[in-house]
DNA sequence: AACTGCCAAGTAATCGATTACATGGGCCTG
DNA sequence: CAGGCCCATGTAATCGATTACTTGGCAGTT
């Protein structure tokens, strides 16, 4: 019936108390008397009173919520990333927007209009592309970078993606292969130079030599992995096996391969990097390095509201282990002849 | 180096304006003189002036931001969708926030909570097994409902599932099959019955009779479509081909067969629902309806928005269509003996 | 009885914008 | 030249909470 709903001046009224008692009753009801608290909370429950967080945030002088910005919505990596965070988050009070820097303009732009923005306490970034110089204006929230970053000083949860080659390069040199080529994403991003490096130290450090022609380059996407297949096939001294940085690409590639009439693990063993949930339904299983995303999701949301509650630009990076799952897309090489 | 940012009250003095001046620069400039408009637009510029989105939408009583509540987060199949809300809201000037009814305690509180707690101007709604009444809540903000509803007044974005199951039979029975089965998703979900609806009516449209050993049921998960290839398999009178009610199901169905040394579409044939990324890339490619769940998620906001700014509770509502994307999931059933 | 101290509750300033209403100057018209 | 109008701008109330500061009452102490 009444249009509008209720506000603390309503239950003050109705209570017959200040709206400094009502404020205080929901926000620190030890500091009130029980008798004035119960009648204050039968006040709330009789006018149906919610409070208003708009007002109340901006007194507080904070938003109340925490913007993620990824490069693409649509990718469904995120997706899981996402539910880990708004437990936490919604846990807190807080409340997840998401954003995307690929809608509109330029993607620092993107970054620079939500840190200035004041539209939220905090970010989270996931766009290891966009300009480290971005993030520097004054009085900006807190932000955590998320996967796509290394190297430096500023919050960051990171993956030991070194590690993760190490075990994906190790596994495939078990299983008997010398020729083992490595899937690239873009040569500037920095899960690619990291899993580059990995791979490349493990190789030397089994003796291994890495031919320049076993690298090839995707972007992370299926049809990437498809194409680099066709590439892959015209090669004249083919790897015998491949360290895909990403299961998409992974998928694309056996995809391609099974289309040209050959056969995984039989003429290539393949190894992926995230589990991504359809690896254990391809034939073959797809053998790839497990990513713990909701836990990435989950202690990006904490360590994040560790440096909200500290009111601090700075805090603490975490690196989380990765795991190698078997599976069958991994096979001695064929023999020759 | 200023810790805090410029408020309205900064650039009016820098200016030499009254705050109203500088609001209406900002809001409507056509009413105020070129003159003006320019010192302010310079004093803006000068004292890096954001607006403070909390305290304006405090003031014109609204909250910038539009929910949207899925059944989980961590299902890939919304992300798109997200993309496609995204895009339109951000030009729109609204944020998206996510939120899941899965995380806490029961969904439908979960969906009161948000209808009540005045921090959306409208809510995109996804889940389906929300009860309507719910909705019953004095004073809650615009709601569409999306993808998994049906029947009645309220607004609401859906496909034509009976039409798409109807695509899916009728291209299985002109590959030659007499004997097609179906996987559907939980008994109470709509999009379940609708699919299921449309499955009958196809098959009796083309004289063919459905077994019920041949309705196979499952959860729109790839695990529960491998679960029931293992049933499948088990069936004295196996169908040869299988209408899945999601791409997501197919997949895992055809991963089991598979597993179990049988081929597809040698031994079934098999359309999917959805179009998801990955069933081009599978072997053999997944015959498919596809949702185009961008215009999903455009559409959506679209409609939102119109009602949000009618101040309307009610709306116009779609349906969008389908499309059957042929793959190479299908083929002619095996010849008896 | 007077004084001190403390606890619970009230008063009112404040967060930062928007906007209804008031004002004043310039121009046009008769 | 007086009257009326309009346009650009200023004044100040308002959105709905939080919270620093103040007040008043009661208990305990001497």
């Amino acid at each position: 019936m009444d249009r509008k709903t209720a506000t603390i001046q309503d239950v003050a009224r109705v209570a017959g108390v200040s709206t400094a008692t009502v404020s205080r009753t929901l926000s620190k009801p030890s500091v009130v008397a029980p008798a004035t608290r119960e009648s204050v909370l039968r006040a709330v429950a009789d006018t149906g009173y919610r409070i208003n967080t708009l007002a109340a945030n901006l007194r507080r002088q904070r938003t109340g919520s925490v913007i993620a910005l990824v490069p693409n919505l649509a990718n469904p990596f995120f997706s899981q990333i996402f539910a880990g965070m708004s437990a936490v988050l919604t846990e807190a009070g807080l409340g997840l927007l998401v954003a995307d820097t690929q809608t509109g303009t330029d993607p620092d732009d993107r970054l620079g209009y939500h840190l200035t923005s004041g539209n939220a306490d905090g970010l989270i970034l996931f766009d290891g592309t966009l300009s480290r110089d971005s993030l520097n204006v004054p009085g900006r929230p807190p932000v955590l970078l998320v996967s796509e970053w290394m190297e430096d000083d500023l919050p960051s949860i990171t993956v030991d993606n070194r590690h993760g080659a190490a075990l994906a390069v190790n596994h495939l040199a078990g299983a008997g292969h010398r020729a083992i080529g490595f899937l690239s994403g873009p040569p500037a991003n920095v899960l690619t130079t990291e899993r580059l490096a990995g791979y490349h130290a493990a190789l030397s450090a089994l003796g291994l030599i890495a031919h320049p022609d076993w690298i090839l380059e995707g972007d992370f996407t299926m049809d990437s992995g498809a194409a680099a297949a066709r590439r892959w096939m015209a090669l004249p001294d083919r790897p015998t096996a491949l360290f895909c940085a990403s299961d998409e690409m992974a998928v694309g590639f056996m995809g391609a391969v099974h289309r040209a009439g050959l056969s995984v693990p039989g003429d290539i063993s393949i190894v992926g990097f995230d589990n991504i949930e359809v690896a254990q339904h391809l034939t073959p299983g797809l053998t790839t390095i497990r990513q713990p995303r909701t836990i990435i999701g989950t202690r990006s949301a904490e360590l994040l509201l560790d440096m909200i509650a500290a009111g601090s630009l700075s805090g603490p990076s975490e690196v989380i282990e990765v795991e190698l799952i078997t599976r069958a897309s991994v096979a001695p090489p064929p023999t020759p002849g």
